[in-house]
DNA sequence: CGGTTGATTATCT
DNA sequence: GATAATCAACCGT
């Protein structure tokens, strides 16, 4: 897996969009913790959507992995992805962690020491800086105004997506 | 192709 | 009890 698009998130009381926004909670523990581990948590009760950890202990600044290219393993990627078209093997954050066969378990566990899962590495070569874009971040309901959706220009498996389409329920039920 | 909608549950107020 | 860092399916054009 090549990533190909990623968001940023700060930490308490500096990221509306954050979940560390209101400090720490069971959920969020894992953003407190040492750079590189794997924040794992479980979206609109059936997705899955990985983080990992930046900054130093306590700072609860973090990166969700949005997309990225199946370049090992394609045939297992299919597999989970219930053979969907390879673009779309690894487009955006709930399928690229479906695609990766992460879940509950992955929450937690190190993504640079190689003792957990999955294990992240640098490029081989240098990223030319033209080649990455950045814009807002994407189905956040807040700070729209942040910028901090950073992508590689012309990767096919990077999201679409443009704005947040926004959830307009009532706040109350009509009665007839 | 672009826009809209239903699904479905852990988490926090 | 409302909400959510989403996705797949379905609509009209």
């Amino acid at each position: 897996m090549r990533l190909t698009e990623v968001e940023a998130y700060a930490g308490t009381g500096e990221d509306p969009a954050s979940h560390a926004q209101r400090g720490p909670t069971p959920r969020n523990e894992v953003m407190f913790g040492s750079a590189g581990n794997i924040y794992l948590y479980f979206v609109f009760g059936m997705h899955w959507c990985m983080n990992i950890v930046c900054g130093h202990e306590g700072e609860a600044a973090a990166v969700l992995l949005r997309a990225g290219e199946v370049t090992e393993g394609i045939e297992v990627a299919r597999e989970r992805r219930n053979h969907a078209p390879d673009s779309y093997l690894a487009r955006g954050p709930a399928r690229l962690v479906n695609a990766l066969g992460l879940g509950r378990d992955a929450n937690g566990t190190s993504a640079v020491d190689g003792s957990g899962p999955m294990l992240l590495t640098p490029p081989s070569a240098a990223i030319d800086p033209a080649l990455v874009a950045s814009g807002p971040r994407v189905g956040v309901t807040a700070a729209h105004d942040i910028p901090w959706r950073f992508w590689l220009v012309g990767e096919p498996s990077v999201s679409p997506y443009r704005r947040h389409t926004p959830r307009r329920r009532p706040t109350y039920t009509v009665i007839v």
